[in-house]
DNA sequence: AAATTAATTGTGCTTTTTACAATAATAATT
DNA sequence: AATTATTATTGTAAAAAGCACAATTAATTT
């Protein structure tokens, strides 16, 4: 026996939410898509799965290729198979998203590829079932950000306080206390302060931080409190 | 354009992980493979998805051709795509994972399909990637059960806070303090205390209690903490 | 020198979590 | 009928975590 016969075959994507922070507020990375149907519209990162990959690996060809953006925080978040998703033919979609620390790539994204930051609240509509497919990543990034530290890879390498905070408050929609943020935050022992400052937010200026990649790593998928009374998220 | 041309098409399956609990121990529910390869070995439930179902409708059609189950508690895991899986032909397979009352279908099962349930921790090896879906589902479980009430849907309709916390301590692989647990899920506001009484476990007879259904829906997203030091899961 | 701006630090109160043991109800046994 | 055995039920005090809240410091700008 050589195939499964009198099954059906279809197409599968892998569709990409890129998120990214640029010390304001969250935005995720759009393209002007290149094919019909919907040509240039915008559109999530995406593109169809080859023979010879696995979705993960597929998922970051999509990124490399498109964007240029490799060696990045890429997650599964969940696979889309509307029967009528794509009008053209019957395409299954596994999204991933995927949390980026926009200043490294903002430059070369624009000039390189088709494709731009815009803030998350004032997204274009996009094509097919992709509305359903960003709200549902923000909805995992919430949920998993309140425990684990999955936003420091939103980050520069060296980053302050005050931006960490304004970070939070931006993905959870909310205010939090300045010292009791801080009190948390150190008390994982996730960070190294440095000797320098930035001066660029204030005129004190705010220490620079660094990840301990060594408990980053250990402590990754343990609980930790990040956001005060967290009842849904 | 009518198709994308040029592009592959693949097969895509659906599995079911399918956990039961016996008062006991977790069991998974599986079933002798009927065609090639591999049959006659045990698998888990999965089928190919059909050109005009969605992934959800896909996975309730198999529980229900393959088990009789229907409207039990069932929920996208993961979806695993790595090329040589199936050695057939390239097959996608989307996991799902439910979560039932064994005793309401142990009878039915075992006589109407060539269904079993396994003990989760003496199961049979599985085919292909499949014994990575069930520890995938495995950990899944945990996670949310930590901070949701999921566990429940493995419950009869009524049943004892013994019984509750035996299948907490299974699912964690953790012993737990009685007040405590007792004091905890009664905190939650999600049991309804009944007249009557279970006997059977012991000689005093516990009380049954059923969920209050209004408050499980209402809360079923909020955070609840199940497991004491819940550290990482 | 004064004013402005944002970063940094501490404490007491409240709530939650945890550790821990005696009593009650019933069936089985003597 | 009394005793024993078994499991369910209930409470409290100590510890830890979470929370609300304001004054001081460092540097730039005026």
């Amino acid at each position: 026996m050589l195939k499964y016969s009198k099954q059906t075959r279809l197409l599968l994507a892998v569709d990409c939410i890129i998120f990214g922070f640029d010390g304001e507020v969250l935005k995720i990375l759009l393209i002007k898509r290149g094919f019909q149907p919907e040509k240039g519209n915008w559109s999530l990162m995406g593109g169809f799965v080859q023979p010879d990959e696995s979705l993960d690996q597929s998922a970051n060809r999509i990124l490399k290729q498109l964007t240029g953006l490799e060696g990045v925080y890429l997650e599964q978040l969940y696979s889309f198979g509307q029967p009528q998703r794509d009008p053209i033919e019957r395409t299954v979609s596994v999204a991933y998203f995927a949390l980026v620390d926009i200043h490294k790539y903002e430059a070369q994204i624009s000039d390189d590829y088709q494709a731009e930051w815009f803030q998350l609240k004032r997204a274009p509509k996009l094509i097919f079932d992709q509305q359903e497919m960003v709200e549902q990543a923000r909805k995992r990034i919430r949920y998993k950000a309140a425990m684990h530290p999955i936003l420091f890879e939103l980050l520069p390498t060296k980053f302050t306080i005050p931006q960490l905070q304004t970070l939070y408050e931006c993905v959870f929609n909310t205010t939090i206390d300045k010292r009791n943020f801080s009190k948390r935050v150190l008390a994982t022992g996730l960070l190294i302060k440095l000797a320098d400052k930035d001066k660029a937010g204030s005129k004190r200026g705010a220490y620079y931080y660094q990840l301990n990649m060594q408990n980053y790593y250990a402590k990754f998928q343990a609980f930790m409190n990040f956001i005060p009374n967290p009842d849904s998220l």
